[in-house]
DNA sequence: CACCGAAACGAAAATATCTTTCATACGTGA
DNA sequence: TCACGTATGAAAGATATTTTCGTTTCGGTG
């Protein structure tokens, strides 16, 4: 049988095998995964240097699952098979033991006092974006930077926590002279998606990847011809199979008070803050101006300026 | 028939395999070797990484010499065999890969290529962050959290970006119960600010501290005996009249290319959700019913998420 | 200058390791 | 409960590595 995604979105757009942030890559693609590869996947993150000294076999029997199972995980991890995620794993061996101890932190508890609350929040933030930035494949990111700065127009979706990712995108991308709208109303999205040609861009933003109100959209904006940019979390879940460049954003554990919403909104405006830093760098003879412009326009609604100073 | 150096040289005394210094390994065993051998030790001391991706074969072809002669030089080198002298070697790369920094401390230029774009960005908002966590008082931070905890009504101001993240607020309060409005319309705002009295909480938010918009409502339910808080990066501006409460965002350093809007909004986030967890503790016995309830709510709108499965 | 033996070397067999295929078991929704 | 599609491991198949062994080379010697 092949493999369900092999061809649609399994090589992840050929990404790079991941060279540092395995762990995050793990806790990304963990939901797509089965049982016995979470099982693998939890090992090989778990110990890379002890992992690294293992045969296919050795770990399959350490993890308690077969050979096959492992070479599937490797490959869902990114790799060609299980020989070259060794190889990785032994090469992030190397950089943990020369490098410094990576620090664990405690989830945020019930209990703990606001300083703690800020300490641990910060941290998990960065985390997540040392995690993100690691885990973001430049080439899939650059194919959407040209695709963004040489559209007509272009639409974002995004529902709930992502909908207002989807609004920051959208007005950075009008504040250096694009035509973008953002939609969080799914009937409206899809109208709007029918309109949508080649040159055009559409961007779907969900965490999931499953959310159903925005892969419609996509859907219809993928079938007219535009060029289709996901950003989501599970660059195997469904969304992927409408979205000629997938963005991937990294998960952060997520514990009872801290929802996954929280990291995964972290991670889609990097995301989006790269994207958009992308279009501008392209586009540099109107976004400058753009962008100055827009400056000006705001310095006169603030009231005395200088009442402050 | 038993390896010539075997016993005399190829074991030196057991070594455990060269963590880094090949390159001085090649050279000190150099004489001891055959003129094919130093081929191949001279191959992989010059460029590890390219190594590090063949196989016996392709290096004894890339030698001009035979498997058996690379087997020999990996074991002379101290390891037990081609399969272990390749993961060295792959640590090795991976090692100097990491080395070479691609210099974040410098601004984004127009120029740099998309993967510094994502380095540079990251970092910086990284940087964001921990300045933000320093530089937040966390008593300031306690008595907020306090007086949106016993909020009857909670309303939120802000515009443009920061209209975003009053939004952000709103949702995440509304999730654990409390009852909260995001207002991006000055008019809208004041109009609603004028019916909020003593233990409601208005909350404005806005980078330059001298928002109009955002300081008119904020007066008025400051007047009308509501708890008024400031989120702003200028703590001594025009908002901070009104405020009863000020929670300072950090303010990093800007170029034409990363308007302020950008690092303001991770500092505001950071700082919103400061809020949210502390309000979620105090409120946990609601909070976490509510959480989880919209959790629910939401998993079925998500198509079949197991099918990626 | 032919001969001998030790050493170097590579071709190919033997082995280990990795990958793919396939049949079965499992779980899930109708 | 049944039917279907998924998950999984056993084993076959393909590669890579290691070992074996015969040939070649080279330096010394009669």
């Amino acid at each position: 049988m092949k493999e369900i995604f092999a061809g649609g979105t399994g090589g992840v757009g050929g990404a790079p095998p991941a060279p540092a942030a395995l762990a995050a890559k793990v806790r990304t693609l963990a939901p797509s995964m089965t049982r016995s590869m979470q099982r693998v996947a939890e090992v090989v993150a778990g110990d890379p240097a002890g992992c690294a000294a293992l045969t296919v076999t050795g770990l399959a029997e350490l993890t308690g699952t077969s050979e096959a199972t492992v070479v599937r995980t490797a490959r869902l991890l990114g790799y060609p098979g299980y020989r070259d995620l060794r190889l990785a794993l032994a090469g992030l061996a190397a950089q943990q033991q020369s490098g410094r101890a990576p620090a664990v932190t405690a989830d945020i508890a019930v209990d703990d006092p606001i300083a703690d609350v800020v300490a641990k929040l910060a941290y998990d933030e960065q985390q997540t974006l040392a995690d993100t930035a690691a885990g973001l494949d430049t080439v899939q990111l650059g194919v959407a930077v040209s695709a963004l700065a040489a559209a007509r127009r272009v639409d974002v979706y995004g529902v709930g926590a992502s909908g207002l990712v989807a609004q920051d995108l959208t007005q950075k991308l009008l504040r250096i002279g694009l035509i973008a709208h953002a939609h969080s109303d799914p009937h409206l999205a899809v109208t709007n998606a029918v309109q949508l040609r080649a040159k055009d861009v559409a961007i779907a933003i969900t965490h999931s990847g499953s959310t159903g109100d925005v892969i419609e959209p996509l859907r219809v904006a993928f079938d007219r011809g535009a060029t289709t940019i996901a950003i989501t979390g599970r660059p195997n879940g469904p969304v992927a199979q409408y979205a000629d460049h997938i963005l991937t954003t990294s998960t952060a554990r997520e514990s009872e008070l801290r929802p996954a919403a929280m990291s995964s909104r972290t991670s889609q405006l990097l995301v989006v803050d790269c994207l958009f830093i992308g279009v501008a760098q392209r586009t540099y003879e109107t976004a400058a101006p753009a962008l100055s412009a827009s400056y000006e326009a705001l310095a006169h609604r603030h009231r005395s300026g200088g009442a402050s100073r």
